[in-house]
DNA sequence: CTGAAAGCGCTTACAG
DNA sequence: CTGAAAGCGCTTACAG
């Protein structure tokens, strides 16, 4: 007795439906209810209940239907991964997808579904936050540094649960975060570079309306205030994170400072835009100019030579980014957390 | 008359909720029916109802809410990104960052989300199955291009519409797939080495359950008979399309073939191994030897000395993906669509 | 502890 | 062309 199937039915639609709440019910002959109990933690259920529906639902292989379950609900079961920064950033640097990949596992592992979103200019943004404030995401992983983002105000005001990568700078709200210590990982690397020696040690910053440009910087500062070595304007170049900009931001140092032995670089990216430079230059490197990374980034084992570098723990960052977003999504307030980083000696300095 | 916030509330429940189809069908004054057939394309609904309703939706910005459309219509909107490469290609290749992202665009001016899923082992493959076979999604783009992966099948089976990156090799079900002419880029690489002088053209090749790896050696064959050029197994070397494999497929052919004074390499990644491996060995790029790449990645430009490559078109192959998966969706027959690749002339050959 | 019932927001035959 | 009504699969007070 089965039917003629329709004419031009579109592929997507199943022949078979996937068994629902009421097969579940039925084949444990219970009520729907009762089934529905279960799957939100079998709280209030007779053992036996538990039991015969736990039974039905391996049977039948019953899986929630979660568009049914988000109606009712009120809110998605699905979590976005915002991406604001310009996207030359994302092809080049290989940090976004280390976090991109762990928060995609540590969501994974609570059987969450990350929607990846790109907003690039105005209209994506706005596109964007229409589609979060429509109810669509349970919450939001944001991934912005520069300062002044009107998308973490926007998601605020749609009373979106958001926890950012870095601190959010520049905001009125406050917001929950994830970041690694920055300010502790460039005096790590400065105290590295003194220790072997040196003594003219520049820095090639991020930008300075990011957190980790701010920091990393001051870390720097403070450091050589400690070790005795006096703070030179000449010694400073800022970068844009990217590794032509580490290049032309050494070069200048070079030019400002020829007599520098060293160079903490804000990212490992910039860094072997900073070997490049070093290298045309005719300076050898570790040599004549040490040069220490930060992030620990996939290329910093294969640049030439291997990069020192302060590692950031992406994976850890990766899960306190999930645990703190669950933990907004059910209702707790904002957090901040900052996490240690590490000293990773190679060849560079 | 504001009620009392409920002790406890979840944050993600909004205090005042988004208008429903039936505020905008009150505003118009028409039936939701009508609300919903305007929302449908407007069919057989009157201009004036047409307009009446376009206004409403304007004034009470409504949207709809994707849940309750999903469950009534059996089918999900969003569409799933499916990588099953291993995890370290992901993060040190940037084709796949640029494909994400075209796909990610191509998506959003459909307005339809990106889901991203990472199946890097048996049980993660297991877990995406589960979730795609039980309807959560309405397409999936798969990039796996090693033979026999597993997901395709299971896909099919789930009557799942899917669109590959690249043909899958070794599979029984014919299945919807966007590539680059593999071949024609290789027999323009080796075309344009030759016409540069050279004589004993060796190649790096990609893994031979590939359809990259398959092709572009027999592009390379097939342009070395044409031009009159001896085939030597010497002059061939498999990679894996990891930089590190790539360095260390050039070493064997340095020391199969010491009289080698150009290589195709069939990756830019690889590509950048070679180059590596040249400069080890005291060879100097393009001088003695040649090297010309595939993919035109975002490294590119980037190696040193610049590469010669062949453009793979990623927008257009993200634009075709996304568009012969929404044809899957709506019934369409599976299709192959081949996009030229374009020789890009830098410095390495 | 458990069932019956209402309702989440939408789409779609079915009559008119 | 249009409205009334049923129904998608689930959750959750409300009675018992």
């Amino acid at each position: 007795m089965t039917e003629p199937a329709p004419k031009g039915r579109p592929a997507a639609t199943r022949a078979h439906r996937p068994p629902t709440i009421h097969d579940v019910a039925r084949e444990a002959g219970v009520s729907r209810g009762t089934v529905s109990r279960v799957l939100q933690g079998g709280h209030h259920v007779s053992p036996a209940a538990l039991e015969a529906v736990n039974a039905a639902i391996r049977r039948t292989g019953y899986v929630v239907n979660r568009h049914a379950r988000s109606l009712v609900m009120q809110r998605s079961d699905s979590v976005a991964f915002l991406l604001t920064e310009p996207q030359e950033l994302f092809f080049e640097d290989p940090n976004f997808n280390v976090l991109l990949r762990g928060c995609t596992r540590a969501l994974a592992e609570h059987d969450i579904p990350l929607l990846l979103m790109i907003a690039g200019n105005e209209p994506e943004r706005r596109r964007i936050t229409r589609y979060i404030a429509g109810g669509h995401v349970g919450g939001v992983l944001l991934v912005s540094s520069h300062s002044g983002n009107p998308m973490v105000e926007r998601l605020t005001e749609a009373e979106v649960p958001v926890v950012a990568c870095g601190k959010p700078l520049g905001q009125r709200t406050r917001v929950a975060y994830v970041a690694a210590d920055d300010r502790e990982g460039a005096r790590d690397m400065v105290r590295h570079l003194r220790a072997a020696g040196r003594r003219r040690i520049g820095t090639v910053t991020g930008p300075q309306d990011t957190p980790g440009g701010v920091e990393r910087l001051a870390g720097y500062r403070e450091t050589l205030a400690e070790l005795g070595l006096p703070y030179d304007e000449q010694l400073v170049a800022e970068g844009d994170y990217t590794r032509s900009g580490g290049e032309a931001a050494t070069a200048r140092l070079l030019a400002q400072a020829p007599d520098l032995d060293a160079v903490f670089v804000a990212s490992d990216l910039m860094a072997d835009g900073a070997l490049t430079a070093l290298q045309r230059a005719g300076r050898r490197t570790p040599e004549d100019v040490a040069v220490g990374g930060f992030d620990d980034s996939p290329i910093a084992p294969s640049t030439r030579p291997p990069l020192t570098t302060i590692r950031q723990p992406w994976d850890r960052i990766s899960d306190e980014m999930v645990r703190l977003l669950l933990a907004r999504i059910s209702g707790e307030d904002p957090a901040a957390v900052i996490l240690p980083t590490e000293l990773v000696v190679r060849d560079s300095a």
